[in-house]
DNA sequence: ATGTGTGAAGAGCTTCACAGCC
DNA sequence: GGCTGTGAAGCTCTTCACACAT
């Protein structure tokens, strides 16, 4: 045979950087910019140019030489790779402050994930509008998933709710789960669970955002 | 010399899973366990358990052989390691979605991370009490970061604001911010900044959960 | 028997350096 | 001259496997 296929897997850094990529091009493009080469997205992302060309030759020929990339054909790239698709269907349930804070962001930029539907028990809370959606009545849940064909829920609810809505969920054909209660949920097989400690998450982000030069090498006895 | 020493980097892997380790030891003291196995700690992190023995190894001698690791030993480690001091002073300035959302989360878990002040400059917001807190009056900001010897500052204001705050923030001593306000901020020299797009985040958290089986190899011409 | 600590082997990722194209 | 695409080298991190401690 003539034609010797090599297949190569893509490193789970790489797509990882392409989050990083998405950001700095949306930016680009907005600013009017046609081409980026490696050089210049390098120094937006605070990274090695020749690790960005690898990045990209695992998607094709991307690229062309003396000139760039075309920041729409990248954008356009990521956005398959990374499944940033508005067609993904996503639900938040519970409208507290985080449900309130992600839907509030969800209509700022369509670039990133799109919800579409979002629930709550509280009578308060049901009929009003956030972030340009009517929050649902979550005893209906399984029901408007079906209908709504949502594939994705973000669990924003109490501990104790949590379980209930996992389950409406599942039964509504849901198979991911973005879940922003205290871990340990029974999950469904074949369902996909992701729990989220934000204040985890927010002492990594404090962390790196301290600059510590005291982790850089340490003493061992031999 | 008799004793030669070896200096070893911590790889940056490593400080990333201690965070993961964080979260899971914290649940199992809870649970009252004394001590826990690499193996253990593995099956909950999904990890081998030879990188948890290694990534403890680089922090001296803590487990027993035949027994394991002592649980409140290895949070007084991680918790020195990653800085989740209380003793750092974080103010977070903007108390909308995204403001009190953190609030709510600092005052119900006290091992991550601490928020001592809470700043906001429309009138309607100053003197509630969100989290514990009672917000300040945001034009104040300088001078009583200064009386509060704040270190971090946490951005959750609109991009319009964005400016003023850091400003404020860097005549009051405080040298890093993390900041949800959409980039570029024009950042004083010796003043660390991390800009999180909060869309960036979810998408990516989306990602990972929803398995992507798609993403492990991918054909390339020869 | 149980479970750590760690050198050595192996896998994976990044950087280099340069041929090739615009 | 400017810039990509990519083998090869270099480096870092992970896994193995087993000596050693309880």
């Amino acid at each position: 045979m003539k034609y010797n296929m090599k297949y190569k897997a893509i490193p789970k850094e790489t797509i990882g950087r392409l989050f990083t990529y998405f950001r700095a091009l949306v930016c680009l493009s907005r600013e009017g910019n046609k081409t980026v080469s490696s050089y210049k997205l390098a120094e937006i992302c605070q990274l090695n140019p020749s690790i960005i060309r690898k990045d990209f030759s695992y998607f094709g020929e991307l690229g062309k030489r003396g000139v760039g990339y075309n920041v729409e054909s990248l954008l356009l790239m990521i956005r398959s790779e990374l499944k940033l698709d508005p067609a993904i269907k996503i639900a938040v349930v519970g409208i507290g402050n985080i449900g309130k804070a992600l839907l509030a962001y969800s209509g700022f930029k369509p670039d990133g994930f799109r919800i579409v539907a979002a629930f709550d028990s509280h009578p308060k809370k049901i009929g009003k509008k956030v972030g340009g959606l009517t929050v649902e009545n979550a005893s209906k849940l399984e029901k408007r998933v079906k209908t709504l064909g949502i594939q994705m829920g973000i669990l924003a609810v109490p501990e104790s709710a949590a379980p209930q809505v996992v389950l409406s969920l599942a039964k509504g054909g849901v198979k991911a789960i973005l879940s922003f209660a205290p871990c340990q949920l029974t999950t469904p097989k074949d369902m996909n669970v992701i729990c989220v400690d934000l204040s985890m998450e927010m002492a990594r982000l404090l962390y790196y955002s301290m600059g510590q030069k005291l982790h850089k090498a340490r003493a061992r006895k031999s």
